[in-house]
DNA sequence: TTGCCTGCAAACTCTTTGCATTTCC
DNA sequence: GGAAATGCAAAGAGTTTGCAGGCAA
């Protein structure tokens, strides 16, 4: 798997151990669709048979981050989530109010309006996260229904 | 003041009292500027010599959302941020990660493919925030200078 | 008067940390 | 061997809630 070649070479590179319990959190990250956080990853691990503390899925996920195989998302509610960053575009979200349901997008005349923008400011970015939420075509008739 | 109008007008719709309380807090808002959280709330409320708990903060700022006279902003912390809706059109963030400067602007072509994406979608938008995070030109000099 | 509101403090959720112990290289 | 990583449990931050008393309508 690439995620942990690149993490290993990361690790390495810093003088950082890929110990058991990272190599883990990282196949449980591969598993993964979607978006995930720091719990979620937690019972898989778990579930692997291995034991990993929440501690270290806390202490690991910053590290990923930095190595580039994922990345913070929006953190709608509560908790923060994370997505792969790896052999996954760059996209934004559309996500329903009411199921629940994210939809990926991406389009381009927006990013480069926002490219465009912060060149006027300035401004280098680093990253940018659009969401836009309602309601989707079907719990939207489901509501109308329902009147 | 407009924002306590519409407020009134809300809660007496909903069999709402309009408390000392969440008069206070209603005035707060009204008086901050920009992004504000629920502990500044509560900070500049009980400046003003009235007993307000944390708690009643917790509990107002959800009506306040719904009655329309704020808004929930991107949390990019840890905490719930919210804006004043009435009165200050829509906009988005460039939001420096290093010294936490937050620009607001407002592409109106990148509202317009927004609405065309859901559109498409068949998806109907309640809301959207954009952010960009990076480094505002300031810091950035600073940290090439550092080097 | 009658509920809705409030304060208080305890509870909760997510996340971070100190420290003794274990693991990796 | 020795630095780095781990688990545990306790601490923290932000937020929510149960309950008894207080206040608006």
């Amino acid at each position: 798997m690439e995620g942990s070649e690149q993490a290993r070479r990361y690790f390495r590179k810093h003088g950082l151990k890929l110990t058991l319990g990272r190599s883990i959190i990282l196949e449980s990250v591969e598993e993964s669709e979607g978006h995930f956080d720091a719990d979620g990853l937690y019972e898989t691990a778990r579930k692997k048979g291995v034991k990993v503390s929440r501690a270290t899925v806390y202490r690991t996920l910053p590290l990923l981050v930095k190595t580039g195989i994922i990345k913070e998302t929006l953190r709608s509610g509560d908790k923060s989530r994370y997505e792969h960053a790896f052999g996954h575009t760059h996209h934004d979200h559309l996500e329903c109010l009411s199921c629940g349901k994210i939809v990926e997008f991406k389009v381009d005349e927006i990013e480069t309006l926002q490219e465009k923008l912060c060149r006027k400011n300035g401004f280098t970015a680093v990253d940018h996260q659009l969401s836009i939420r309602g309601y989707c075509s079907y719990c939207r008739r489901k509501a109308r229904e329902r009147t």
